[in-house]
DNA sequence: TGGGCGATTCGCT
DNA sequence: GCGAATCGCCCAC
């Protein structure tokens, strides 16, 4: 792999605007085990949408500190979420990593996942979580240090936007990224 | 201190 | 396409 490590403060300290469109196609493994991203949401704190909105609670204060750190919440009471924290400390913003396509660990995720097929280990937020074996305990760790491995892309990938999904504010924000005609997507983009 | 609600997923229709 | 599962967060009372 000759792929550079990213670099987590030169990379994530900058507009969640400008790392979002960034991640897409690097890759990143938990454990030993991922793929490379293929979709993700910014969730500014100036967004109704951001769980920063409002300020810092003991939930959210990881992403209140220095970019690069992982905010893993849980959604529905049921499934995790995995979060990379950006900007500078106390920008309180974020990206939501929501669908990865598989390329190693794939016997260990499809264990933990429960499932066979490939397209649906990792083709949502709280999917790719259950694969990788994310939990609160996986919050405020840092992203270059394991059990984290974080890798540059290769190239330049097609990317597509369109608004965000699963919430209720802000609807109408295009600030979902994807991998233009990744068969990984949690949900396919309007052409 | 209690109740409504959510950055979801899955199974059934 | 719809609704249940399930529980921590958060704010109103």
């Amino acid at each position: 792999m000759a792929l550079p490590p990213i670099i987590r403060r030169r990379f994530f300290d900058r507009s969640v605007h400008d790392v979002a469109p960034d991640l897409i196609g690097a890759t990143l493994m938990v454990g030993g085990a991922g793929g490379i991203i293929v979709e993700l949401e910014a969730y500014h704190h100036t967004d109704p949408a951001s769980h920063s909105y409002g300020g810092p609670t003991e939930r959210n204060a990881i992403m209140f500190g220095p970019p690069g750190f992982a905010y893993v919440y849980r959604s529905y009471g049921i499934h995790w979420c995995l979060n990379f924290v950006c900007e500078a400390e106390g920008s309180a913003s974020a990206v939501l990593i929501r669908a990865i396509e598989p390329l190693a660990g794939i016997a260990a995720m499809r264990r933990r996942r429960g499932v066979p097929d490939l397209r649906a280990l990792c083709s949502g937020p709280g999917k790719l979580c259950e694969a990788m074996g994310v939990t609160h305990k996986h919050n405020g760790l840092a992203l270059d240090r394991p059990p984290f491995e974080l890798r540059a892309r290769a190239g330049e990938p097609e990317i597509v936007v369109g608004p965000r999904i699963g919430i209720s504010k802000a609807v109408d924000k295009p600030w979902r990224y994807g991998l233009k005609g990744s068969k990984f997507l949690s949900k396919p983009f309007k052409a």
